[in-house]
DNA sequence: CCGCATCCTATTAGATACTG
DNA sequence: CAGTATCTAATAGGATGCGG
């Protein structure tokens, strides 16, 4: 399908439904458009990885965001979880076929963010620069 | 560019640079995963529109809202603003190149999140169901 | 018509300490 | 190791009224 055709999709959609509650684009958009969803998408993209080493794979996030996470995203079917009763037991994170098939958009728009960061960076520095002379 | 090869490039960047502040993954992500951007960059790439046409096409946004998030993708370099010296004045927004270059990657995302919708909501049913069984 | 400033509330996220 | 609980700080977001 190509782009065109999707945004006259999505010029349908718009017509038609930008209500929140049935939006598909909002509700997905509002889930993996989160602080970490898709960091913790495109890192187990990568392979499976139990809870401390995706920890250690995003340093910055707290246990508490990941474990949240990890469950909204096992709740809408991304992800799996895989538990191993050892002692002490351990968890494997990996992902769904679901999950498996939003990396590919999602690791367009991070080629697309790679590309353009240089230019974002050069507008946000003019744009701010404009705004001190006014 | 293949998929393939841009997962390779995550796990390059993975591997050295998670680091929020110089992560152009992160900068990109943080700005059109907010709320309303994404929604406004996918509104104005059907055609240019004035403040309250914008306000309009997007029905639940507060005044407050569009406008700071209106400057924020100015910052950005995603759109232009056309003051037209009108009385009362009217101000055109419309996509700059790099905002008609990100709605690509965008678009592909709302296509994936129209075709799999369904399935995160039967998912999200199905994990709640046998939550409520546990 | 545009959009800024103010006020207020709800949500999000970090730190820390504790459990099986 | 893999979480859970609680508290608190920061931020996002809505309502509204004013000024250009």
């Amino acid at each position: 399908m190509s782009s065109a055709d999707l945004l006259g999709m999505f010029a349908l959609w718009q017509a038609t439904n930008v209500d929140a509650s049935t939006c598909p684009a909002r509700d997905v958009l509002d889930r993996i458009g989160d602080k970490w969803s898709s960091l913790i998408l495109l890192t187990l993209a990568v392979g499976a990885l139990r809870f401390s080493a995706l920890n250690r794979a995003v340093p910055d996030i707290s246990k508490r965001m990941l474990t949240q996470t990890l469950r909204d995203l096992e709740r809408d079917g991304f992800i799996t979880r895989h538990v191993f009763p050892t002692k002490p037991p351990s968890v494997e994170y990996r992902l769904a076929p679901l999950g498996r098939s939003v990396v590919e958009p999602l690791v367009a728009l991070v080629g697309w963010a790679q590309t353009h960061h240089g230019a974002i960076r050069e507008a946000r520095q003019q744009f701010d620069t404009n705004a001190q002379n006014a």
